[in-house]
DNA sequence: ACGCTCGCATCAGGTGGGAAACGG
DNA sequence: CCGTTTCCCACCTGATGCGAGCGT
């Protein structure tokens, strides 16, 4: 089984875009073994499966505009892997230690980040050394590269897992992200949440996150920074497998909505007992990897563990957190409380957040401040975490190819001059989905607000047949596609107001909403503006007002707690204000005049979720 | 009368901060 | 002594229950 892996996030034009690599992963075990999941209750085993038929193709968009098939990505792309994206099993402590292990990789070094660029899927074929170490792993095998099948068309055909809220880990993570480890518990934030293509429809399959160190160090935060110090205890014990709940399911009910593993809890508490099944033991001030596994397992959730072709296992450099029981880097803390909506209360900063510049914020707010009302007049549309995140994680793609995994190690940030040529590429690309970016037009005019879509974009609403979405996750407004959710949708967080003309403001949405939304429109509107001639508005936020409201908000907002010793916070600004700034073109109509792009995409996108 | 929707109140649980406790 | 962990706090979210209002 061949597996792919579809970040978003950073300009992917397609599922297959870009900067994913993945390869197979299979244990040898050999002998036949029960699934994590086959004791637990599964009331939603059945429950939800519908419309068979419907899942694969629902993600798989076969990226017609791509610039080329998965086959013929670039092999180069992947070669040069980086060891951040790699797993360090000490001990086999894992149930999947990862014979051969599935990666995602930001775009590692020498990927040219040409217009074609964001359109490379590049499957990597990572094989580990051995169940017990796979550190460091990266051999850059490309085995395997031209046996990708189409989702949901046979035996042997390769998963594609898509991390939903790729932006919003991408934030973290240029912190280097860190997660509080309690004695009772504490979940992820941002949790892990995926969206799967390419199962069997009427498979089962178990699917589960095991969290596994990320390399051998300790670490330490010093001097503003995270150090290693030391090596990592490797006599880690304790569960480290977190089951999804629906386990086992069919490969219909795995792929019609995305997966959350918002429950997923982590523990320092190795002696526990109780709730072990939803929670990850783990050790402070150690780097682990989360790693998603998929088992096909008979239908009472038996696993054939001969085969090796029905394990899969797929990781997500971006998703490596530290475990803390406290944090450390002041930068996380604010991510944290600027996203958690269970953090909400020490958000104290309302004020500079939500009032003065609406483009300082990254995070949205329960509030409808009047004055939003009254610096976007007549805004219809609500400036939503998903895109606010893709602006926010419209991470320069050149960050990632300079040879070295673009994501800092430390705190520090680009130069905002770096996020500027950023977020000019993030809209810079080639046509996809025969968008045209007419785009002058308003075309939020057309947006499914109105109920007026084009049924020729029904990929992006297929998904809308899943409007019975459940995961927890949908308070977490600041997931990209959680945002669509109903949860939130029912009260709609931090209503943030912008311009009428911004043509993707999300709004809540009944459903989970698809994966590829969030990097589907966004490739999808560098693609329309370039194509269109380069409707570059977006390039050059309006910088005099925005500068100064940023400094006042943002002094402000360091004044009220502390910092890190780096000085994060500033370090912070430029990555920030240049993602903000480009809000703040948004919202300024005079450098946003200009038609969002996509917008016959993004209409398509809301439609479904616009009408109910 | 019945079913449905909506709004409100309540409650369980999640959140980071900060101080105290712990331990090497 | 200092770094780490634990505990408690106030605040928030989301789920749930209940009753009122409405339509059939």
């Amino acid at each position: 089984i061949y597996a792919q892996i579809m970040l978003g996030g950073e300009g992917d034009s397609s599922p297959f875009s870009s900067t994913s690599t993945s390869t197979s992963t299979k244990d040898a075990p050999d002998e036949r073994r029960k699934s994590p999941a086959v004791e637990r209750d599964d009331p939603a085993v059945g429950t939800r499966y519908t419309e068979p038929g419907l899942g694969a193709d629902r993600y798989y968009i076969p990226s017609t505009g791509s610039k080329q098939s998965p086959e013929t990505a670039n092999p180069c792309s992947f070669i040069p892997y980086t060891p951040s994206g790699s797993v360090y099993s000490p001990s086999s402590t894992g149930r999947y230690p990862s014979s051969l292990h599935l990666s995602s990789v930001l775009p590692p070094a020498g990927f040219s980040p040409s217009s074609t660029g964001r359109s490379h899927f590049s499957p990597a074929y990572q094989l580990g050394q051995s169940p017990g170490c796979i550190y460091p792993s990266y051999t850059g095998s490309g085995a395997a590269l031209g046996n990708m099948a189409l989702p949901g068309t046979g035996p042997g055909m390769r998963a594609q897992v898509y991390l939903c809220n790729r932006p919003l880990w991408l934030k973290f993570h240029r912190h280097h992200t860190e997660m509080i480890i309690t004695k009772q518990g504490r979940r992820m934030f941002p949790f892990l949440s995926f969206n799967i293509a390419g199962l069997n429809l009427t498979a089962h399959y178990n699917v589960f996150v095991e969290v596994v160190l990320a390399d051998p160090n300790h670490w330490r935060f010093q001097g503003g920074k995270w150090v290693t110090c030391g090596k990592a205890d490797n006599s880690s014990q304790g569960n480290k497998v977190y089951i999804h709940p629906e386990s086992p399911n069919t490969g219909a009910h795995w792929m019609r909505q995305e997966i959350s593993f918002s429950k997923l809890k982590l523990t320092n508490n190795k002696g526990t007992n109780h709730n072990t099944s939803q929670m990850i033991v783990l050790q402070s001030l150690h780097k682990y990897q989360p790693r998603l596994h998929i088992v096909e397992v008979t239908e009472d959730g038996v696993e054939d563990i001969g085969n090796e072709l029905k394990t899969q296992t797929f990781t997500f450099p971006e998703t490596q957190f530290i475990a803390v029981t406290a944090y450390q880097n002041t930068d996380i803390t604010q991510l944290k409380i600027d996203h958690n909506p269970f953090a909400k209360g020490f958000r104290d900063n309302y004020d500079s957040m939500y009032t003065a510049p609406e483009n300082d914020r990254l995070t949205p707010s329960p509030t409808d401040s009047p004055r939003a009302h009254q610096i976007v007049p007549g805004a219809r549309y609500t400036m939503q975490p998903l895109f606010q995140d893709q602006f926010v994680n419209n991470l320069p793609q050149s960050r990632f190819y300079n040879g070295e995994r673009a994501v800092p190690q430390t705190n520090s940030l680009l130069s905002a001059q770096t996020e500027d040529s950023a977020s000019q590429r993030w809209f810079v690309t080639s046509m996809q989905q025969g968008g045209n970016s007419s785009s002058t037009s308003n075309k939020l005019d057309i947006s499914p607000y109105e109920g007026d879509y084009s049924s020729s974009l029904l990929p992006y609403g297929i998904k809308s047949l899943s409007m019975q979405t459940s995961h927890a996750l949908s308070y977490y407004s600041d997931s990209p596609f959680t945002t669509m959710t109903a949860g939130w949708g029912s009260r709609p967080p931090y209503q943030r107001k912008v311009t009428p003309s911004l043509p993707w403001s999300p709004r809540p949405s009944p459903t989970a909403g698809f994966p590829e939304d969030s990097d589907k429109v966004k490739p999808q509107m560098e693609e329309e503006v370039n194509g269109s001639g380069g409707l570059i508005a977006w390039t050059e936020p309006q910088p005099s007002a925005l500068s100064l409201d940023k400094a006042d908000s943002y002094s402000t907002v360091c004044k009220r707690r502390r910092l890190s010793l780096n000085g994060p916070s500033t370090e912070d600004s430029p990555a920030d204000i240049k993602c903000e700034d480009l809000a703040s073109a948004v919202n300024n109509s005079s450098s946003y005049s200009k038609e969002p792009p996509s917008s016959k995409g993004m209409a398509a996108y809301y439609s479904f979720y616009a009408n109910p």
